[in-house]
DNA sequence: TAAATTGTTCGATGAAAGGCGAACAATAAA
DNA sequence: TTTATTGTTCGCCTTTCATCGAACAATTTA
């Protein structure tokens, strides 16, 4: 199953993640994955271009945050839960729910 | 007693909370403050110039993270565990103890 | 093969943010 | 009153970051 580079961001520290999140966008992005288990790119652009949503995911891949699965000629985005609330616990369910 | 004016950042939004912890040097003035309760500025400089750190602490208290106490000529700084709290349960714990 | 779809990558641009020194304000102490 | 102490404010500079269009890559479909 192709996928993007996963390897290195699983140990991220805090303020990269913090760095992540303090971004209207981004935020937005984690918080609609909370709710829709995954989502491909067009699902999340609203009327911005790719290429600002390309970059999101990319710094939200680098921070641990979201992991991305190549299907065919769509790449899905997942939230990832486990990972971060091992990492960071009750940090997601704090920013989820605020 | 003096003091600054904390009216407004009473409800401030989670995107602004997260810029202002987004910097290495606040979140070590914020987790700083979670362990002594108070600190002035003066105690918080490494060998940064002052006008740096009161740019942060001016981040800190819009964000209504910091609440600053004028006591003579120091500025007393103290962390707002319980309005924190509850605005954004449970954030605070996972950021300190990360 | 050819065309369409989905994202990435690249380069340029503009805005936001941090860092710093100098001048200023307020209080305390000599 | 004069000096010292503690921060703030201001202006400038630099760096960082988001945004965007265009070109490219990979896959699917016609």
């Amino acid at each position: 199953m192709p996928s993007f580079d996963h390897s290195a961001p699983d140990a991220p520290d805090l303020m990269t993640v913090l760095r992540a999140l303090a971004d209207p966008i981004r935020l937005e992005v984690v918080q609609t994955l909370s709710r829709v288990e995954y989502a491909n790119c067009a699902a999340l652009l609203g009327d911005r271009p790719k290429s600002s949503m390309s970059h999101h995911f990319q710094v939200l891949r680098e921070a641990g945050l979201v992991r991305t699965e190549i299907q065919g000629v769509q790449h899905l985005n997942f939230l990832r839960r486990a990972e971060i609330d091992a990492r960071f616990p009750g940090l997601l369910a704090a920013i989820l729910q605020s």
